[in-house]
DNA sequence: AGTAAACTCCGGAAGC
DNA sequence: TGCTTCCGGAGTTTAC
């Protein structure tokens, strides 16, 4: 499911082949699938020019010369992907535009619908529904920040997974942050002792890191913007893994809910104190 | 046919 | 009282 490795990865295959170039012939097949302005979409994109692709926590933005930004959210099974333009459109594609100067179409699909794109001006925040502000980035914040984070009494999962406490993290790199750490998910952040929050810091951000080298987790339906799979599922440790043996100490990976979520952890390499 | 999957937002209840 | 946290439901579609 798309979260922060799995953006930056589309970040970093998508850029390649936006950069620098123009949009032409942008269509929108479901009106509904933008922030209330899709009708807007073909108008303000076409002729512009693509001048950054960048990363928001788990979202994508494509930001043009104009100051006018294409957000992307892809939900759980939306895609963004660059094609050949002669390619025949899938159904639940929602959005397409030529690449200018190539024989390419970016296209977004989202066949749940989870996800959606919205259109800013120049000037606009990144605000609205489902499109609130969110923290800082977990490859990016100090120890010191992400400590004044810990001091609430939130279960220590709930807090990774706020995406206004810390922009990206989602249900797959919290189990597999928190096993290497060797924290229960439902501990309470201001319970763990300063040693012990730096280093979930430090193991978050190697898991992460570690992620984006193999450019993600694919289950089903996550692919690069080239259509390529990720690799990362291949070493993960807890999640998706209920009843097999921890990599660790052999003990059956159980399943948990925590923060409302399906949460996956070993028992003994991740004991819940008090 | 019912349920679960992931995620966000919302409202209300509960806890501190 | 007031802030924080928790919990369930809605919205969104597909697959088992």
């Amino acid at each position: 499911m798309p979260e922060l490795p799995e953006a930056e990865t589309i970040v970093r295959t998508l850029s390649p082949h936006l950069h620098g170039r123009r949009f032409e012939r942008v269509v929108v097949h479901r009106k509904d699938i933008a922030n209330g302005r899709a009708a807007q979409i073909p108008r303000r994109l076409n002729g512009r020019r693509v001048s950054n692709v960048r990363r928001s926590g788990k979202r994508v933005v494509i930001e043009f010369d104009e100051g006018t930004r294409l957000v992307v959210a892809l939900g759980m099974t939306g895609r963004l992907t660059v094609v050949e333009s002669a390619e025949p459109l899938l159904n639940h594609t929602q959005f397409q535009a030529a690449i200018a100067g190539t024989k390419l179409d970016l296209r977004f699909r989202d066949p749940r619908r989870f996800g959606g794109l919205w259109l800013l001006d120049a000037t606009e925040e990144m605000v609205g529904p489902r499109l609130g502000p969110v923290g800082p980035d977990p490859l990016e914040i100090r120890w010191t920040e992400f400590r004044l984070l810990l001091q609430r009494q939130r279960q220590i999962k709930a807090l990774l997974l706020d995406q206004k406490m810390l922009a990206g993290m989602g249900n797959i790199y919290c189990d597999e942050a928190l096993h290497r750490a060797g924290i229960h998910p439902l501990t309470r952040a201001c319970d763990l002792p300063d040693a012990q929050g730096r280093d979930l810091l430090r193991t978050m951000r190697r898991v992460l890191r570690d992620a984006i080298a193999d450019g993600g987790t694919t289950f089903m339906d996550y692919r690069n913007a080239d259509g390529r799979p990720g690799g990362f599922q291949r070493k993960h440790r807890v999640y998706n893994r209920e009843g097999e043996p921890c990599r660790t100490c052999k003990t059956p990976i159980i399943r948990i809910t925590a923060a409302g979520r399906s949460s996956h952890l070993c028992p003994t390499c991740q004991p819940l104190t008090q």
